[in-house]
DNA sequence: GCATGATCATGC
DNA sequence: GCATGATCATGC
């Protein structure tokens, strides 16, 4: 093997394009090795057989001439049909000692990702590893339209770093470039300059909503709409320009906004109607580019007249024999809210009509996902697990469960959430009260209460 | 008044 | 058919 090869940007391309098509069975040199192999090997084959040098882990660029760095990665068909990134794309390990101290384009995260090679492979549920084929393959640097948003991200993060926060960085603290954890346990723990606690390893990525929208964009050939076509002439962040926008219709009624922006409709969707014709989309807020990408979901909030809301909020049920079966960080709850930025719009009462008073963006502090809603979940898992669901059967048919209510913890609680009580998912253990093999639809919920603190926070 | 179980309505 | 947001019904 020739440790020494060097490449120009157009033959690191032209190898790349020369692999398309292929399994990586069938590009690599011992095949009879790696019937299965482990996953960080998808990027070695290619780095080794392909290119011809060996594994580099090491501060410089993998093509150090051209600048580039080499990136194999996967993207998965939807049973619906869409194209979806596998998983984020970690870029390089930060190093909360050193990195503060940089700017972006100064950073060892820019050197690392200022230009890559992806490789794009389709992952398939149950095939071999040497089956998997590669498909698609792009040089890439960051879209002048996106970088904005990466630079603010990255500002964000080293913020964080800088005031001693670095074990609470959520990857949706930020909109692309996310700050995602590496390792399981306690061996991963790290210093950080201005704080005696210890963080969590975390690593520069790609947020997996970005990923999933280069994917669409590049392999599927979809287009899609923008908030903000040219982000250079921006002068704030995508989130205080939402709000400078949004601003001039704060205080007004759903009906004086109707009026205004010329919606004649009294569906249930008036107010995502609202939000859309404010910012100026012609289709749906949830559906633009940044918002797919940042993985930004909007949701709606109504306050009563006496300050009430009345609605906690939902989440998608969760399924009994999976939820037993996994851990925490492995969980939906958990990854829901580690990458997900919420926008609330937020809908006051007053004289009896819905007054639009204000946007809220929104992201679980880790503090409570990691103690409070994991106990949460730890006690569904444990019921769901004994079989103890069902305490009582009261003589209307009304069945009282264990699962963890409203009173029992601050943040959230887990309800019924189904077209009825007969909507069911199976259960791993018959559960010891009613021998039911099959239990009505659950799904967590985040208290009204809490709602309530948060936007007024 | 509020927690909790249940159900409706809409859109894909 | 089902997920999701919205809402109802009941009883303490």
């Amino acid at each position: 093997m020739d440790t020494n090869k060097t490449y120009t940007k157009e033959e690191v391309t032209e190898i790349a394009k020369s692999v398309l098509g292929k399994t990586f069975g069938e590009i690599n040199s011992y095949q009879s090795k790696i019937d299965e192999f482990s996953k960080g090997q998808f990027g070695h084959i290619l780095e080794e057989d392909v290119y011809g040098y060996g594994a580099n882990s090491s501060k410089d660029a993998d093509f150090k001439e051209a600048g580039i760095e080499l990136k194999v990665t996967p993207y998965k068909k939807n049973k619906n049909g869409t194209l979806s990134a596998k998983e984020r794309l970690v870029i390089t390990i930060i190093n909360y000692l050193e990195d503060y101290k940089h700017n972006f384009y100064d950073s060892h995260l820019y050197e690392k990702s200022k230009m890559m090679q992806i490789i794009w492979y389709l992952y398939e549920e149950g095939k071999k590893h040497c089956d998997l084929k590669i498909t698609h393959e792009l040089l890439y640097s960051y879209p002048e339209e996106d970088l904005p948003i990466i630079i603010n991200d990255y500002e964000t993060i080293i913020d964080k770093i800088k005031k001693g926060k670095a074990e609470e960085i959520s990857e949706a603290d930020t909109m692309y470039l996310g700050a995602c954890c590496k390792g399981a346990n306690s061996s991963s723990l790290r210093k950080q300059p201005f704080s005696d606690k210890k963080a969590m390893q975390r690593a520069f990525c790609l947020k997996t909503s970005y990923m999933t929208q280069l994917v669409r964009e590049y392999i599927g050939g979809e287009k899609i709409e923008k908030i903000i076509p040219d982000k250079k002439a921006a002068k704030l962040s995508f989130e205080d320009e939402l709000i400078n926008r949004l601003k001039p219709y704060y205080g007004k009624t759903v009906n004086e906004l109707k009026e205004l922006l010329d919606v004649n409709t009294d569906a249930k969707n008036v107010n995502e109607l609202l939000l859309a014709k404010m910012l100026g989309v012609k289709g749906k807020v949830a559906q633009t580019d940044e918002f797919l990408k940042a993985n930004i979901v909007p949701k709606t909030i109504r306050v009563e007249e006496n300050g009430r809301i009345i609605e906690s909020m939902s989440f998608p049920t969760f399924k009994f024999d999976k939820i037993v079966n996994e851990t925490w960080n492995e969980s939906d709850l958990y990854n829901i809210f580690y990458t997900t930025k919420f926008m609330f719009s937020i809908f006051e009462e007053k004289n009896g009509e819905y007054v639009f008073s204000k946007i809220k963006f929104w992201c679980m502090p880790l503090s409570i996902l990691n103690n409070d809603i994991k106990d949460v979940w730890n006690k569904t898992k444990k019921v769901v697990l004994s079989g103890n669901i069902v305490k009582e059967v009261l003589p209307n048919g009304k069945r009282i469960t264990n699962f963890p209510g409203m009173s029992e913890n601050k943040y959230c609680h887990v309800r019924p959430h189904g077209q009825n009580a007969n909507d069911n998912y199976p259960l791993p253990t018959e559960d010891r009260l009613t021998g039911l093999k099959e239990y009505t639809k659950q799904c967590f919920w985040l208290n009204n209460k809490y709602i309530k603190e948060i936007i007024e926070q």
